[in-house]
DNA sequence: TCTGGGGTCCTAAAACGA
DNA sequence: TCTGTCGTTTTAGGACCC
């Protein structure tokens, strides 16, 4: 799904499996197209024609087929303009559930083969695989078992990036795409990045490009040969010393099995504008319910509640506040966000969007709670924990506060 | 063209506290 | 007691990723 149509690098011949890996313990993994590719397990039919995946008359595309990208439609275009560039295209509303199952047997296959994988999303992780060469075979040989075994498991294709370092594996399972493997060899890492577009480079979007720019700075070798101190001062401190560092292959980044979430939260951009407080209100209880259940699923909890609201003109605002104590109560969040929403004194202005969010996220076992005084022992922590486990016998959502009920 | 929802990280300024 | 001031935390916004 990845949002950038990465060129395929004019490497004379490519690099595949037949190319020195040695010291390529890094490998990228990313399932080609991978809404629309699951989409087309339950629809066999539209196997080879162009298919869309994304929603709702305000939403954007979430996957397309390669037979849609050939109109120029990708992820994140607006559903309008994908419609008028492939009118041909059957769109399909997303399952998440479907995406969450695949994903979780693709990534079942890649830790029978090395303990150390770090998923980036439902769709791509990078695998560590030196600890795996001796039983498998060379990284590049592992990298295809992988492919075989998702295909054969799953149904679905994927592409595999093998490098020396992580970023450098992302950029080239983006090259071997769709459905391919590309190795970059140890020697090769610098003559390979130093052809590609400043754009190519993991963090650098719009924004950056165009500083770049402004700099006459276009390839991966311009920024490379460019003084640290003018990228700095183009950039700023951490993006000018990251992207020399990536403009000669340089990346510390460890692959690691488990990165702790930092945030949690949810939002809701409305079917039509909304400039009725009490309907924020209600969508602010839902979404801190959303949120709140997700943390205590995790075993979380956060101190700080940030509230976002997004304008009809797409402006977006966001307020926060960081509670005293640590929390994943629904009650609290929903209290703090709905208090940081009237505290804009907005005139009914009319809303696009509001989330919640919860930062600051720490264990909630280990985040003791202090007794406020006057508050009841078995309060609405408890009765959190009775909504959660009516929710997870008889369905998410079976139990919800008589506030949200009455728009069914 | 008219822009989702889940996140991460960075920067800068304000607020805080010793 | 009054002021700096200096480091840390909080807050807000923005860029970026999938």
């Amino acid at each position: 799904m990845s949002r950038r149509q990465l060129h395929r690098p004019e490497a004379p011949g490519g690099w595949g499996l037949d190319d020195d890996d040695t010291g390529c313990t890094v490998l990228h993994v990313d399932m080609d197209a991978f809404y629309a590719s699951v989409e087309l397990l339950r629809r066999p039919d539209l196997v080879g024609t162009p298919v869309v995946v994304g929603g709702g008359d305000r939403g954007v595309v979430l996957s397309a087929t390669y037979e849609a990208r050939r109109f120029g439609v990708h992820a994140a275009m607006p559903m309008a303009r994908a419609r008028r560039l492939c009118p041909t295209a059957t769109v399909l509303v997303p399952h998440h559930e479907d995406y969450a199952r695949i994903s979780a047997g693709v990534m079942e296959v890649f830790r029978s083969v090395t303990p150390v994988v770090e998923p980036l999303s439902l769709d791509e992780a990078f695998l560590d695989v030196s600890g795996t060469v001796r039983r498998l075979g060379s990284p590049a040989r592992i990298g295809q078992l992988l492919r075989d075994r998702v295909a054969d498991e799953q149904g679905i294709t994927c592409s595999v990036g093998v490098a020396s370092t992580k970023f450098v594996a992302k950029l080239a399972s983006g090259g071997a795409k769709p459905d391919g493997l590309l190795v970059v060899p140890h020697a090769q890492t610098v003559s390979f990045l130093h052809a590609l577009p400043v754009g190519a480079l993991w963090g650098v979007g719009d924004k950056t490009e165009e500083a770049l720019g402004r700099l006459g700075l276009r390839t991966v070798a311009d920024i490379a040969h460019t003084p640290l101190t003018t990228l700095v001062r183009g950039l700023g401190e951490a993006t000018g010393r990251h992207l020399h560092a990536l403009a000669w292959g340089r990346d510390e980044r460890r692959v690691v099995a488990t990165v702790p979430e930092r945030s949690i939260g949810s939002e809701e951009t409305f079917a039509r504008d909304v400039d009725d407080p009490r309907h924020v209100h209600r969508e602010l209880l839902r979404l801190a319910e959303r949120t709140a259940s997700r943390a205590r699923a995790q075993g979380v909890a956060g101190r700080t509640v940030v509230l976002k609201v997004r304008f009809a003109d797409f402006t977006t605002i966001t307020r926060s506040r960081t509670l005293r104590e640590r929390t994943d109560v629904t009650r609290e969040i929903h209290a703090t966000a709905r208090d940081l929403f009237d505290g804009l004194g907005l005139q009914r202005a009319r809303l696009r969007l509001v989330g919640v969010r919860l930062e600051g996220l720490a264990d909630s076992a280990t985040s003791p709670r202090q007794l406020v005084l006057g508050e009841r022992a078995h309060g609405w922590r408890e009765a959190d924990g009775a909504v959660d486990r009516a929710g997870a016998r008889f369905g998410a959502g079976s139990v919800r506060p008589a506030t949200l009920l009455r728009r069914g």
